[in-house]
RNA sequence: GUCUCCUUCGUCUAGGGGUCUAGGACGUCGCCCUUUCACGGCGGCAACAUGGGUUCAAAUCCCGUAGGAGACGCCA
């Protein structure tokens, strides 16, 4: 049998990180297995969802190069099959009408809370014959009540549940627009879809859907509830846990091999590998390495593997990644000088914001100063920073790295002066700031004029 | 409250009865490299929630306890 699974965000909101990784797991399923990952948009809440998300979506799942089969689906588009099938529920007597106003159940709810008992439907119109006029009913699914359900979740394993436990869900709101319960089965279901690959907050929503699935008769599908992402401090992740949409990390300067690889090792492992390609990740994937518990999002290993491949990417491509993150536009001579900087300049970068951060120093002359930089901008830097730059000018010392260098290093000696002062006081005034690739590299990119008149230029810009 | 699930270093995890004085990675600490900061290299600290079983032998199997999470909508 030939596999073919789903990934179904709802645009009610930003593409959340953990829905991120729902989609990399359904779309690693899919590849390895050589099936079928198909994409649905569960757009029937009308109020909540927006057109500018569903675009998110596609947006994020191509930067993440999660490519999707066929046309996605858009669920609210399916309305009228949904309302079909429930009907269809209604004539064979699987489902009925029910008339009991929302304020009435709501009645019920405080009444069983007051006993401590847990509320369920207590099924009052099953058995109704004759409607109650004035009132627009909603549909409900008669459950089976009898005996229990079992599945064999990929991830969670077996997991059973009393039949006593169902209620009557409701199919059809008494405006006649579909839930949600219905429109996942007889999208599941007409969609030909093998296997259900989401979060575990659908693992209790399961048993009711298998209601439904039996109610129709139709085929109950393999699935897999992966545990949830939580924030640093184990609750849900949550804005105050920092970015918690996809887009956001795009923003932050992360690259999408980045995000994919510890979206990846978050909850799911082989043996001992860290970095994993994605083709090893297609290679290697299954669900028997997928953990049942849950892990929390760690932002600095994250950034570890960002700044891992960005020191993996060619210098090309990342001045290109760059490009957008720069608020300026750079000519060709910036260009050309980032692109000689890169192999330092990576180095030191754990994000892309970082990378264009460090870049400057090949665009522009320091517009500001760290304070920490007052260290070496005394009269005595000044002066030793002057002289420099008299000899630069006239020729005395060269503007090639290695020469400079050991041409320092001897004036250093000669004055008997520590190199670190004098490096640290060139970096301050070629830069403005305290940490930055080799100052002799930055001079030699530079070239001498540029670099003369920056180690002149005066220090009042704190 | 009811149901379901989870529990190995701070974090992500390896482990599927003996090879575990529990391995790796991130973080952290120290050292080396070094004009700074990184990168890189070397090393240190650090965990089987708890109580009972089963067994010659348990991190690994079973039961209880505690703690955590999720679900209980005319939201998705």
């Amino acid at each position: 049998m030939s596999i073919k699974v789903r990934f179904a965000p709802s645009p009610t909101g930003v593409l959340h990180i953990g829905s991120v990784r729902t989609a990399l797991f359904n779309y690693l399923f899919a590849r390895h297995n050589n099936g079928e990952f198909c994409l649905r948009i569960e757009d029937t809440d009308k109020l909540r969802s927006t057109d500018e998300n569903t675009q998110l979506i596609f947006k994020i799942l191509k930067w993440l190069d999660i490519d999707w089969d066929g046309e996605p689906v858009i669920q609210s588009s399916r309305i009228e099959r949904h309302k079909e099938i429930a009907h269809d529920l209604v004539k064979k007597g699987k489902a009925y009408y029910c008339f009991c106003t929302p304020e009435e159940l709501e009645q019920k709810k405080i009444k069983c809370q007051e006993l401590g008992q847990p509320y369920k439907y207590d099924g009052k119109c099953r058995e109704l014959t004759t409607p109650i006029v004035g009132i627009s009913p909603v549909v409900r699914l008669k459950s089976n009540t009898d005996g229990s359900t079992t599945i064999n979740d990929m991830v969670q394993g077996v997991v059973t549940v009393k039949n006593s436990q169902m209620d009557d869900l409701v199919l059809l709101r008494s405006d006649g627009t579909p839930t949600y319960m219905l429109s996942v089965v007889v999208d599941d279901h007409d969609m030909g879809i093998t296997h259900v690959i989401r979060g575990d907050d659908h693992l209790t929503n399961t048993f009711r859907q298998i209601q439904i699935f039996n109610a129709c008769g139709w085929n109950i599908p393999t699935f897999g509830h992966i545990p949830l992402i939580y924030g640093s401090d184990g609750a849900k992740l949550s804005k105050r846990h920092g970015a918690v949409s996809a887009i956001d990390y795009m923003q932050l300067g992360y690259l999408p091999e980045a995000i994919s690889n510890y979206l990846l090792r978050l909850g799911w492992s082989h043996g001992d590998d860290e970095i994993i390609s994605r083709d090893d990740a297609i290679k290697w994937f299954s669900f028997d390495n997928v953990g049942k518990s849950p892990s929390r999002f760690d932002m600095a290993k994250l950034q570890n593997l960002n700044g891992h491949y960005i020191r993996e990417r060619s210098n090309e491509s990342l001045l290109e990644y760059m490009l957008p993150f720069f608020k300026l536009e750079l000519s060709e001579l910036h260009k050309k000088r980032i692109l000689r900087g890169m192999d330092s300049l990576k180095a030191r970068a754990k994000t892309i914001i970082e990378l264009v951060d460090s870049a400057m120093v090949y665009v522009q002359a320091p517009t500001s100063y760290d304070e920490k930089c007052r260290k070496y901008q005394t009269d005595f830097h000044t002066e030793i920073l002057n002289d420099i730059a008299n000899k630069i000018e006239s020729g005395e010392f060269s503007c090639d790295e290695e020469t400079l260098c050991s041409q320092v290093k001897d004036y250093a000696k000669e004055r008997n002066i520590k190199l670190v002062e004098i490096a640290q006081a060139m970096r301050v005034a070629l830069c403005g700031k305290l940490v930055s690739p080799s100052v002799f590299e930055i001079v030699a990119l530079l070239g001498c004029s540029e670099s003369v008149s920056r180690l002149r230029a005066n220090k009042s810009k704190h």
